[in-house]
DNA sequence: CCTCAGAGTTGAACATGTTCAAATGCCGGT
DNA sequence: ACCGGCATTTGAACATGTTCAACTCTGAGG
């Protein structure tokens, strides 16, 4: 697997945007499983060669696929950010447009997890190659807490992003299964859960759970170790 | 993908264990995507079409694998389970045995576990042909619960099994990713989150928490239902 | 011993992700 | 206008999971 290029023309911008603007076609009307490599270069006006030039593997098409999503995602929730100060509403917030946002590629998502899921795979949530985007996650989750009117103590802080960043990969999980209409399940989970955790936040405070409040943290950042 | 056919003869027998026993074999010494079909028919000395003849698919070998460190894992806290009393212990040695059994299988487990992830397959966990294996392992904890002299309530009890058959599924993708020496972190996280949830069982009780576990039950039920 | 139905076996053929060496196109420097 | 170097493009070749129609073997019934 060469490692894929960037292209420095504009040409190369071009054949680059239509090999993606073509898998994510095809990969909605047919799904992932089913959209050949020689297909997607067949609609973009490529070679197949020309598609493992800029995408080292059909995997990185979907790592491409991770970024454009997250992309709309934070276009969605720019706004309410920028507006809501209630850390229960900008969570809950957050987490519904996820799911929304993914919602056309919600018959596809499935066979996309498992991609992403493989430890073998760099490509894996928690391996190199995607790196930048758990980051750009982690650290949008972490402008959420920060932006509201809660005050959570640092050390609860030090791990929060992170948690909630594991939290909304639960939720997606949740959502590729959801069968009911509008994903109204999903997103029921979403508003129960996201209530669930600012009240722990809430209560995280009291003087009696001090000590559970130091092992759970401190059982957290054993798992967290290392990655 | 033809389904896979049960051998009727003890020529047949022979085959189906050897192309296993091949695959097995294979999977320690190279790794799982390394491993041909090929070269698993070659050791088995059988042919290419014999061992779909058996296996509809390169992941049915490793549903077969899953039953099979099943039965190691059975095998394994037998006696636990059957002197042991205190819910703590017996839960702490189920689940340590789980990856105690898992161990020689470290290398590959995870290339094996994304193949198992994808919710596409009829053979992921949540699956209809992996049924059979879960609801086995769901009942073992339901006995490694039900076996102890802690009193668990009804409501609880009915979602317990499960929760703890997830549980099991989070500790071993910790454990894919465990590079510490003797897999001493993965023992530890088990030890202290073992704690945590018989700890937890016991404040589920007292009556001031009635009010937010019926919530959170009614939570689970909600994420649960439909599977 | 002969027949035959069906279990078991076979390997060629196919589909598709991936590699790679060669061809082509483009642009700055002369 | 020509050239050299580099980005880009190409498609044939390869590896491997999977399918399938044809073949072989076996054991029961006559």
């Amino acid at each position: 697997m060469n490692a894929a290029v960037q292209p420095l023309t504009a040409r190369g911008e071009h054949s680059r945007a239509a090999i993606f603007d073509a898998a994510l076609a095809l990969f909605q009307e047919r799904g992932y499983e089913s959209t050949t490599m020689r297909a997607i270069a067949d609609r973009a006006g490529v070679s197949l060669g020309s598609s493992y030039h800029y995408f080292a593997s059909k995997e990185h098409l979907v790592l491409e696929f991770y970024s454009h999503t997250h992309q709309l995602h934070l276009a969605a929730i720019g706004p309410l950010l920028a507006r809501e100060q209630d850390l229960a509403a900008r969570l809950r917030g957050t987490v519904r447009a996820v799911v929304v946002t993914c919602e056309p590629f919600h018959d596809f998502a499935g066979a996309i997890f498992s991609t992403v899921a493989n430890p073998a795979s760099p490509l894996n949530p928690f391996g190199r190659e995607s790196k930048a985007l758990r980051d750009e996650v982690i650290g949008l989750y972490a402008e959420v807490v920060k932006g509201s009117d809660t005050r959570i103590a640092p050390d609860i802080m030090s791990e929060l992003p992170t948690l909630l960043w594991l939290y909304q990969m639960g939720i997606l999980y949740f959502w590729i299964w959801d069968r009911s209409p509008g994903r109204l399940r999903t997103l029921e989970v979403i508003d129960q859960t996201t209530d669930l955790i600012v009240r722990l936040l809430g209560l995280a405070n009291l003087p009696v759970l001090k000590a559970p409040r130091k092992r759970a943290l401190a059982l957290i950042r054993r798992v967290a170790e290392g990655s």
